[in-house]
DNA sequence: AGTTTTGATGCAACATTGTAGCATTTGAAA
DNA sequence: TTTCAAATGCTACAATGTTGCATCAAAACT
């Protein structure tokens, strides 16, 4: 079912949610790879590692090089389409972010190295801050064990 | 002044300030690196990078290798004598836990990567979490400008 | 003080995660 | 269709940690 061939530009500042739309209202090239990673971003049920990301490329037949990846999340990044998180792993996850909610927390098990989504645990603190420092956002993760691992058990499956 | 030589046994459960106390007190074994390195970050005004350390032990005239001090810096977190901090940089930070102290967040400028503390901002929030998880610690990063950087003026002098 | 034990170190090699430079391709505007 | 900057795909490279293993030395034991 191909949709409406071309044309209609799209309102800038209407919360756009096709991946298409959110490319070409930050005045980006819409390309098969920027396409897939929203989308695999949009379809993730927790924060992608640039690894995930890849394999969800490759699972969707997308050809793709990592150093366009990295690439094109630093841009999904930038334009604040996404967002990264810095869940003590080694390595960056990122996520959609949609538009008008706000910053939720994340879980990271120490034991699987999973991340999860609060989504009503809010990450948005405001505490004053020493004379001349600007506050930008705040990120609050939380650590312990998943579900699955349990508290008790073995150690360290993962950092 | 030369503190009295030798002996001693230190109570184990005593919160141990010196170097040597702590790490014996942990049953570890008392070596010029873990010294230096516990030292080093005693002195610090904000978490360190494994670099940063690195550089202390030089300044002291202790030689060590970076091999080492990975595993000396994690060991400390192991006994929970310091603890990591992820602040979003590619480079964990280390800072060590004063005893009895409540855990705080900390500060990273977007735009130089100083990491600051905020002894002040507690980092314990203990919200509700799905059922069968658990909660060790939570970690809240609060993301911006520092005074010297301020705000405005150019962008990204580091990620 | 000498011996022993085993934790800690140093070195080399490797792994992971992210960047930079540059030639080539391609989206989309003209 | 043509044009051309923006994206891509290499290849290198940088930064940060880890693993294996031989050697050293802290501290317990005699
Ligand atoms: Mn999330
Ligand atoms: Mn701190
Ligand atoms: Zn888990
Ligand atoms: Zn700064």
């Amino acid at each position: 079912m191909p949709a409406p061939a071309s044309s209609s530009p799209v309102p800038a500042d209407f919360p756009a949610t096709t991946a298409s739309a959110l490319i070409a209202a930050h005045g980006g090239r819409v390309t098969r790879t920027r396409v897939a990673v929203i989308e695999a971003l949009q379809g993730a049920a927790h924060p992608l590692s640039h690894d995930e990301v890849g394999v969800a490329l490759t699972d969707a037949g997308i050809a793709h090089d990592r150093v366009t990846l990295y690439r094109a999340l630093e841009w999904l990044v930038d334009k604040d389409i996404a967002q990264r998180i810095a869940a003590s792993e080694r390595a960056w996850r990122f996520e959609i972010r949609r538009g008008g909610e706000h910053r939720h927390a994340h879980f990271h098990c120490d034991r699987c190295g999973q991340v999860l989504c609060l989504e009503d645990v809010p990450s948005d603190s405001k505490p004053a801050l020493p004379a001349g420092f600007e506050l930008d956002r705040s990120e609050l993760v939380l650590h312990g064990a998943c579900a699955d691992c349990g508290r008790r058990g073995l150690k360290m499956e993962a950092r």
